[in-house]
DNA sequence: TTGAAAGCGCTAACAT
DNA sequence: ATGTTAGCGCTTTCAA
């Protein structure tokens, strides 16, 4: 009955090779314990010289799963949020493999709605489970995968709902901008600047409190050193040019890489050094914090250990859905380079 | 015979609902024009009210087919590829949507065999195809894929293999960086130099190629005015300090945005404005040269539209195999920016 | 134009 | 410890 060799050998194929019933093939691969010693090796040589593997799509249908998460891309922005995602979502695949599983990439038909992209996946039980990323405030996606009974993990905390039941992964923003901070005050300095994002941001708001709260420990003033703008290079640099003049800071503390870059364009302007005269730390560790010269300090956002948590409750979710996870919140670090400066003491 | 509304319809349930058999209901979802258009209309009635979608497992295991395409994420590799990966993903997911497919993210259990990824999801017929991204000279994938007859289109041309029999896109790179010399050229630049790569790099070779095309064609003299390092700002560094030493050049073109930072470097270094001084072009379009001061001109990579056309081919070849397709070759286009600097005529 | 029968490859439940 | 039976939800083939 050996077939031309077309179509790829099924249990069966493996089964009359080895004499067994095709159950028995089937515990061989995913209950070994159940078989007899000699039982196994025999299927299992069997299944090594046809290259024997089970069939996704029956395995699927059978089990009502399909090893599959969802991650759905959000709409390109230019930025260093790509970046960022890119090391989110290289992490989640490795982890998932791990744990048995792949990542399906979706996109929604319609910008306006999200959602349809998660309901068509969902409906015809394409994934197990979903990641939602952009749990920015009033996001529908979470409210709405709770009501229809879907397994998600969110990578960022629930804003909107401090009660939220479901599983979430997210980085401590603020305690991100206050070890950069904190390390602007061991280097001596004492009127440090921040430049954030317009206060509709609440990851913006969340990193400014670090620097807040860095400050009024050392019990330093924070009076007119804070500006709030848009998320670009040019808006950086003219805050920068602003902050100069009018509090004198010695250094710049940034709620991205994109407005350090800024500021340091300003500092060049006027003939300053970025480090030597003037110290600036971003936010991101993006590739041009490690690019531009001299280099850029930054905070580092520990996503491929974020991805690992996800993948980890993630596990959990499936194994046992009644269990209410908790969150799990990682603290960032920091990347030293030129634009730190050198002692101030 | 409504089900508690747990799991979710099935073609018998829609059937039931519309009075008609099961097959019909399959019939109204995949050949509506067999249907009568009353009839259609009864069953696409009952579709919506039960909310109806098809099961992708059982479809599947039917159709033989995953909807699905496998792409491998090479290992993590810091550097501008990452973004350009971006890029390439985004566009390839929403082409993906479109023709009816998704993507399905995979890496390789062991970074020594990249095969064993590809294997696997072969044999358990989780893919129906792959993307394959990394083609460089001597990378295996495309023979191994093609002896296991795994349709698969390449991002990237056969360099091994001139009369390779699977479709593939690929960007001119050699066109670009002639793009960005002729540029240079036309600005009223007569000593252009070049930073490239190592030779083991094909495509640092090719990049390479345009530049000499550019510069013997207007018939510029390029002795001395070449350069080959690793891809890092230091080393972008360090030779245009030669090369300005040496060779006296008044513009760069360089086969990458970290080899042209490493040449602004030098030339604030010496008191030189990047652009109103010395010509500046880097490669990739990366975020860096969207961000350095005073942005850095750069030759971009039409990946979106790359995507477009490897989804194209891809469905050529899922529809009919035997039609053996084309390579097809797409031109980068420039983004000018501050360090092209002003007309020198 | 619609329906009935069969089976894709696998595993859960039960019988031996 | 192994085998038998049944069926997951769908589509292909053929009959009405």
């Amino acid at each position: 009955m050996s077939r031309f060799q077309m179509s790829a050998p099924t249990l069966a194929d493996v089964a009359e090779l080895a004499g067994v019933s095709r159950q028995t093939v089937s515990n061989a691969v995913n209950n070994p314990d159940l078989l007899r010693a000699d039982t196994l090796a025999r299927v299992q040589q069997a299944i090594d010289q046809l290259g024997y593997k089970p069939n996704r799509a029956a395995r699927n249908l059978r089990t009502r799963s399909s090893q599959l998460i969802g991650l759905r891309m959000a709409p390109v922005q230019e930025g260093t949020a790509s970046a960022v995602m890119d090391r989110f979502v290289h992490s989640l695949v490795e982890s998932s493999r791990e744990a048995g599983y792949h990542v399906l990439l979706f996109t929604s038909d319609d910008h306006t709605d999200p959602l349809a992209g998660y309901d068509d996946l969902l409906r015809s039980t394409a994934v197990d489970a979903f990641v939602v990323t952009d749990t920015y405030l009033g996001n529908p996606q979470a409210a709405w995968l709770r009501e229809r009974r879907a397994p998600f993990v969110a990578f960022g905390r629930p804003w909107h709902d401090p009660d939220a039941r479901h599983p979430w992964v997210d980085i401590d923003a603020a305690a991100g901008s206050a070890l950069a901070t904190q390390h602007l005050i061991d280097k001596g300095h004492s009127r440090i600047a921040w430049i954030g994002w317009k206060k509709d941001s609440l990851l913006g708001e969340e990193r400014r409190s670090g620097w807040l709260r860095a400050m009024h420990e050392a019990e330093l003033s924070t009076t007119g050193l804070a500006s709030r703008v848009e998320d670009a290079v040019a808006s950086g640099r003219s805050a920068a040019q602003v902050l100069l003049d009018e509090a004198k800071p010695t250094a710049f503390v940034c709620a991205s890489d994109t407005l350090a870059v800024g500021v340091m364009h300003t500092l060049a302007e006027r003939g300053l050094q970025a480090g030597d005269d003037i110290a600036v730390v971003g936010f991101d560790d993006s590739q041009v914090a490690q690019t531009v010269w001299p280099g850029l300090s930054s905070v580092r956002q520990p996503l491929e250990q974020a991805a690992v948590e996800v993948v980890k409750a993630l596990e959990g979710l499936l194994a046992t859905p009644s269990v209410v996870a908790k969150g799990v919140m990682l603290t960032p670090t920091l990347e030293i380079r030129g634009t730190s400066g050198p002692d101030r003491h």
